[in-house]
DNA sequence: GACCAACGTTGGTTCGGCCAACATATCAGG
DNA sequence: CCTGATATGTTGGCCGAACCAACGTTGGTC
């Protein structure tokens, strides 16, 4: 819960580095997250891969780790936990056999929606200081930047 | 090197949450840092270290660990490295024999400028789709949210 | 002198991200 | 039809950054 805060001052080399600007304010988005969602006994990979069988349905665990961007191996590891807590179904795809087609559960759906929740409040907290129309303006240039380096 | 594309398209969910695109985007500027400072045998934490000890003149490890954000049992081994490589100096300081007084070498300095100059190139590749003016813009606002959660 | 705080150090843990390898299954070309 | 390339799920590992607990030593204070 601490702020492991950068003491006095970070040199100011570090602090006029965008990289390390992002790279320390995403680890304090991190550490929020991960409070937020460790409550409800999940992580980041819960939650985005969830989100992504809501909103595109079923698919199968390559294309679940494509659209979230999360490794094939990782994607198994997760399923099986998101699995035994019925929150997802798997089942082999007849029209493939090396398929697995993964379902989004009802349970699944409702603790989506719950981990929506505390998500929002955290996105709230890390942006605290900021004004909407600050938000907007930091959410479009990290778009900006994700999108060119993710190949558009 | 290769981009690790999020495919077809991240879930709208994920890409218009702030805390998501944040550590995306760090994701990618780490993977950048990473190259640059692998190919001179470095990481993150050695150039922080070096940067600090450069700027702000020797320090006990505590110290350091405190100004660079770095915890100080990570700061032991990161010095053991530099200090392998003698880009640093540790010595017992006579006026509390509890501290380490770490000093940068002249190598450290000139080890700390090619750093500097490849750091330099990344942040230039990672913000490449970004003008001048829409960099200082992102600077300033990571900048704010950074202090926020650092306690001012 | 007794206590508590700070320091350096060791040895963990977590999370996100990645890679290599393998068996199985699919598909396209010869 | 068969053969080879490709995709899939899975196992088991690796790395960097960030953290935490504990211990012995040293410093300052009451």
């Amino acid at each position: 819960m601490e702020s492991a805060a950068t003491g006095p001052q970070a040199p100011a080399r570090l602090r006029t580095t965008p990289s390390w600007l992002l790279t320390q304010t995403a680890a304090h988005a991190s550490r929020l997250v991960a409070e937020g969602l460790g409550a409800l006994d999940a992580r980041g990979y819960h939650y985005r891969l969830l989100a992504a069988l809501e909103e595109s349905g079923p698919a199968s665990q390559a294309e679940l780790g494509r659209r979230c961007g999360i490794d094939r191996s990782d994607v198994v590891a997760v399923l099986n936990e998101l699995a035994a807590k019925d929150l997802v179904r798997r089942s082999p795809d007849p029209a493939d056999r090396r398929r697995n087609v993964v379902t989004l559960t009802d349970a699944g759906g409702r603790e989506l929606r719950r981990m929506g929740e505390t998500l929002d409040r955290v996105q709230d907290t890390l942006l605290a200081p900021l004004s909407t129309a600050e938000r907007d303006q930091l959410t479009r240039l990290l778009t900006r930047l994700l999108d060119h380096h993710t190949g558009r």
